[in-house]
DNA sequence: TTCCGACAGTGGGGTCGCAAT
DNA sequence: ATTGCGACCCCACTATCGGAA
């Protein structure tokens, strides 16, 4: 298949608002496909590449090349060249990386160079990823559109599913049964903005500590032990403690789902940063696991012996974690009969948040394992603070925002009668609000380089963040956690914001 | 008819590893 | 030794479609 026909229905497809036909547009070319291409065809269709990143970004990328005048480049020639691509390594392999993008933009069209930047850069802005290629591939297959979702679940892969159900139809969906040591998508949680809403939402459930680390799920089979991260990567080289945690536990079969963060010698946890550092070392995994030891956290079981889990309620998997797992090991919990115990749930909250962790998870004690889903099951709650700061600048946004101001420049006032800016955001915003600061920042202008907007510091917005964390990059030395606008405060003047003083004085567990 | 679940898009900061300077 | 880039951890929020209620 050429990479033109590729390029064209992605454009049909970005084109197109209705999902049901993006689904039956992907659906047209997958019915289409060989076999030989599907393994490159079905990736591409839903925005990667089969290679996963290959260690080129926007530096290398921008640079223009001359498009070809016709479309010749075969979906199978690009994968190969793009395989290539991958495997450069060692000195003068960014020169080489350079030469074989330009080589392949080359003999690519112009239309074949947007949508091969997009599937580079991992944004094809079609509007249709993963779940809507799953609905594709059904309806091309004349699969259950369920069936499909859980088998990609448990292969972790749409690519390995498509392959398959292409070559063999629906019933080769049977074939993808959760399997000790490959990986399953884990669930995931919804945000609440209090206790009471969850409770509230969920009735009788499972208040649970959140802990501010890295997700992990482990497998153990006998004496193999494999950890994986959110995204499925294979960290167990890392992880010593915790293959050895795993171990130890008295089944030699199970899927155990948790988080991994560091204690410190007091037994409080150590920040985000010194966890996701030290899980992030892979130079001299030794050293690092002596600086900053890790110790794994369960909260879920999927698997234990020859039992797939993941269809009984929670209640009945959390029996099964309890008896496999010492309770050292295990998530701090309490129960909560419903929306007339939340005190209970508001009192575990306040004691979690004193242990110095992030926050709860609230879970439904009926609902299954719905992996790969952010489920309404679970929801997360987590303080929430404000600060009013200042506007120092603006920066024009991409795709939906081109031609608006999107991510705002954050100051906080200074001792000196100045600004410290203490970070960016663009969340929160409608689209009216775009609309409006586009216009009003426009008015305050200094100077535009293209990029970025500079303004007279007079715009007052009010500022959600989750927390304070140390940062080498902005002056005071901190910057704000996921900030996010909650509402512009033209009641505020500039000289009524926050100031950074006051700032520090409210997070003084974060030393700079 | 209205409501709500699921998705995609729009990017944020930090840290590590690697290659280039 | 330092700098720049890319990958991958953590992530919030809004708009939209289409099925559920």
């Amino acid at each position: 298949m050429l990479l033109s026909r590729l390029a064209e229905v992605s454009r049909e497809v970005a084109a197109t608002a209705a999902r049901s036909r993006k689904t039956a547009l992907l659906a047209d070319l997958f019915r289409e496909t060989a076999p030989d291409d599907v393994p490159v065809v079905i990736p591409y269709l839903a925005g990667r590449l089969p290679q996963g990143r290959l260690g080129v970004g926007w530096k290398v990328l921008s640079r223009p090349v001359p498009p070809a005048a016709a479309a010749a480049l075969t979906v199978r020639e690009v994968d190969a060249r793009l395989t290539e691509l991958g495997k450069v390594a060692g000195p003068g392999s960014q020169a080489e990386r350079t030469r074989l993008v330009g080589a392949l933009m080359g003999a690519a069209t112009a239309a074949e160079q947007r949508f091969l930047l997009g599937l580079i850069t991992g944004e094809v802005r079609q509007g249709a990823l993963d779940a809507v290629a799953v609905e594709g591939l059904a309806q091309a297959t004349g699969a259950e559109a369920a069936g499909v979702r859980r088998a990609v679940m448990l292969a972790g892969s749409l690519q390995t599913v498509a392959e398959a159900l292409l070559a063999d139809g629906p019933p080769a969906l049977a074939r993808f049964r959760l399997t000790v040591g490959r990986p399953v998508l884990p669930m995931l949680a919804h945000t609440a903005s209090s206790v009471a809403e969850a409770v509230g939402k969920l009735g009788t459930c499972a208040v649970e500590e959140k802990l501010d680390g890295i997700r992990v799920q482990v497998h153990r089979d006998g004496d193999a032990v494999r950890v994986y991260t959110r995204t499925l990567d294979d960290i167990t080289d890392r992880l010593p403690e915790v293959t050895a945690a795993a171990r130890e536990l008295p089944g030699d079969r199970f899927i155990l789902d948790g988080e991994v963060i560091s204690f410190d010698a007091a037994g409080r946890p150590r920040s985000f940063q010194e966890t996701a550092g030290r899980v992030g070392s892979r130079t001299d995994v030794a050293k690092a696991a002596r600086e900053v030891p890790v110790s794994p956290v369960f909260f879920d079981v999927l698997s234990a012996g020859d039992h797939d889990l993941l269809d009984l309620p929670f209640a009945d998997r959390h029996t099964e974690l309890a008896r496999l797992v010492p309770e050292p090991m295990r998530v701090r919990r309490a129960l909560v009969s419903g929306p007339g115990d939340t005190a209970a749930a508001e009192e575990f909250l306040a004691a979690t948040l004193r242990r110095g962790h992030e926050g709860v998870v609230v879970k439904a004690l009926d609902a299954p394992y719905s992996a790969g889903r952010r489920g309404a099951s679970w929801l997360k709650v987590k303080p929430v603070h404000t600060l009013d700061l200042v506007v120092l600048a603006a920066e024009w946004g991409h795709g939906r925002r081109t031609g608006r101001l999107s991510n705002l420049h954050l100051g906080a006032r200074t001792r000196d009668g100045g600004f410290a800016m203490l970070g960016k955001t663009f969340k929160g915003m409608t689209d009216a609000m775009l609309e409006w600061q586009t216009a009003r920042l426009k008015e305050l202008e200094v100077s535009d380089d293209g990029g970025v907007v500079t303004v007279r510091p007079s715009l007052v917005v009010e500022i959600a963040y989750d927390g304070l964390q140390r940062s080498s990059r902005y002056p005071a030395g901190v910057t704000l956690r996921f900030a996010r606008v909650v509402r512009y405060r033209e009641d505020k003047r500039p000289e009524e914001a926050d100031t950074v003083e006051t700032l520090l004085a409210a997070h003084p567990e974060v030393r700079r």
